[in-house]
DNA sequence: GGTATTTAATTAATACATTAACTATTTCAC
DNA sequence: GTGAAATAGTTAATGTATTAATTAAATACC
């Protein structure tokens, strides 16, 4: 298996490449990146959003979020609450102004979407999904290497 | 269809973030990034390659191998070399020093290559191929949503 | 043979990723 | 209750990512 370009990470981030530009477009019309556009969909979906919430959610580590969050809250579409009974953590709520912009984006997003999933049959897709979370949790259990194979 | 957290980016970004922690805790032994691992395997296993072509086979944008040939060569791990024939030409080449570096490493990346690959069946991971082929080459073409379920 | 167009690599500007360290709280154990 | 340890968020330093613009060399065309 002497393989590289086709290991995993190339695997994946090749079908990424070829997805997110179509993702991007979109965003950029709005004057959005995509991680701020991932913020925004769990902020505006969810209630009590902390900074630790969003990075599970999105997967962006707590450091990014920072600087996306500062600048969401310049482009007043998110702005910062602390917490009362804990006031070590903060909410990230959306704002009215953040509102409009998930009526006209979300719609596009889920249009994407859409046409991704139909470059595959409904069987094919639940396939990947489960070989993907087979993978990840066998890569996140420590080195049980040889003996999930299933 | 309105699940975001189940959309085709942030299933293969969890997938990723699930393996690629391995790969780095290995690099970063050999004080390497994994986008600085990519290059050299690459320069490695071929003859010849320009910028261009390292550029196709990492999936590294241009002005991102600026920056991460330029370390590879304070390094002393590569170097470049201009083209006598078309002098706008830059060909990367590996250095002594860097192949003894690839002795040491790639055998420790085939071992994770092949710890993933056993998370699944041969039967699932093709499939998984073929999937993200199909994903890979019908947003490629441009629109062409509907018709290519397969 | 000189100008316009491409091409290969790079620079510039802004945004994010990763790791480690730091600050302010809070919780826990004694 | 008090000091140690844990937690939430942030800062710092370095290394990419993305888009647009630039430079230098090569090719095409008239």
């Amino acid at each position: 298996m002497q393989n590289f370009d086709q290991s995993f990470p190339m695997l994946l981030n090749r079908a990424l490449d070829a997805v997110m530009p179509t993702y991007r477009e979109l965003f950029t019309r709005y004057n959005l990146t995509e991680q701020q556009w991932r913020v925004l969909r769990v902020i505006w979906t969810s209630k009590n959003v902390t900074s630790a919430n969003l990075s599970e959610r999105t997967l962006l580590s707590p450091p990014s979020l920072v600087s996306i969050i500062d600048r969401l809250e310049k482009k007043n579409l998110v702005s910062r609450v602390r917490s009362v009974d804990d006031r070590r953590r903060i909410y990230v709520v959306a704002t009215a102004e953040g509102r409009i912009l998930q009526a006209e984006v979300t719609p596009q997003v889920l249009a994407i979407q859409t046409r991704i999933r139909n470059c595959v049959s409904d069987k094919e897709w639940l396939a990947m999904e489960k070989t993907l979370q087979k993978i990840t949790e066998g890569m996140q259990s420590p080195e049980q290497s040889l003996a999930a194979k299933a």
